[in-house]
DNA sequence: GTCTATAGAGAGATAGAC
DNA sequence: GTCTATCTCTCTATAGAC
């Protein structure tokens, strides 16, 4: 009899390992400073093995990307799914981005990284990142105003103050303000990040309206 | 006679004009990606003659923040000095700051660039932010409930949301968004702009209070 | 002040053994 | 699959002439 056969061959394991790696060094340090070299030695092997899983550095980073990106699209457009109200299903979407960071923390660096280091076009993000400017637009179309008489925000500047505030926050402050704590992720504090960030959300964009809903 | 005493001599020139080109790269690039040979070949010199200015290329990426964040730092404080109540003295502050970055484009690509690169200590970055910090303090601690009931955002997310949103915009929406135009900082996109940040900063504080002025 | 020339250190990529 | 060995290129920093 042959051995229990694994989920897992040996190789997907050691591939999965230096995404890991790749990704943590990368949204570290950038592109640029991150050294093949010690995305090896996180994993235990040789850089020169890396290059039996991915050609190279770059298709190494577009690996990293897809990898991280895919998977946050995936559960904030599901998290947006269902018939409850248009700013109730935001608020489910905002959650869910929050949450996403917390098991993937290097999220909110490598897409500042990526946005500053793009040169031209950056396909993975932009088609990653369009339907959250969709929805932008969505809201600021319909949603609700502040107060009467107010103008709304215009998409852009919506979706860059929700999504602005968090990456800031989450890269910025821990260097910034050092006396608030260097861990920004811990649970209690991604827990106090969300209930700010819906806060922020719904200032932006009125106060949620129960008319249809309860 | 001598010739006409120039107000700034050859070598101020060069200078001046070394740091112009490095603010340029470091912004576009990172620190790691500029090359000096790249900052050389604008001011139209050799790359060895930098070293006549700069000892090195970390002593020319430090002159070039403290120029750019201690310019902002005296602007944004001058604009925020007064009686006016505090509210108004922050939309003063804001609007500058939307200012300088029009005569200063490098600036929030430079600020998210250091935040995430400082590794440990990044003197001149925190020196230059903590005032802001300092203000968002006050401003969470005295200022107008958005609504009566609703909590006040803590300090380090509104510090966040405003500078946030701003930077984001300038920097990650010309690149997500081509459709936008990808030249975010002509004079009425900057007047836009303004006009932006200010309603999110109003609708996270609070309608400004005319009761002690007007 | 600015140049040419060169030293010296990495780092990515490749060839080929095991 | 993973390794050792090496090639090659790029970039910083330095020395020293003009």
């Amino acid at each position: 009899m042959s051995a229990p056969a694994r989920l897992t061959s040996k190789a997907e394991r050691t591939r999965s390992a230096i995404l890991a790696a790749a990704e943590a060094l990368f949204a570290a340090r950038g592109f640029e400073a991150t050294r093949l070299e010690d995305v090896a030695e996180r994993v235990g092997i040789r850089r020169a093995s890396i290059v039996y899983y991915f050609r190279d550095k770059r298709e190494l980073y577009q690996a990293v990307l897809l990898d991280v990106f895919g998977g946050l699209l995936v559960e904030v457009q599901r998290a947006f799914q269902g018939s409850a109200p248009l700013a109730s299903r935001v608020e489910t979407a905002v959650s869910a981005w929050v949450e996403y960071i917390g098991r993937r923390p290097s999220l909110p660096r490598l897409l500042l990284r990526e946005v500053l280091d793009a040169t031209g076009d950056a396909p993975v993000l932009r088609e990653q990142t369009a339907p959250f400017f969709a929805l932008a637009q969505r809201l600021a179309a319909s949603g609700p105003r502040p107060a009467p008489g107010e103008p709304q925000l215009d998409p852009a500047h919506l979706a860059s103050a929700i999504a602005g505030t968090s990456v800031f926050y989450l890269t910025a402050l821990p260097m910034l303000v050092p006396e608030l704590g260097a861990e920004p992720l811990s649970p209690e504090r991604l827990r106090a990040h969300r209930e700010q960030l819906l806060r922020v959300t719904r200032r932006l964009l009125g106060a949620p309206r129960r008319f249809d809903k309860s």
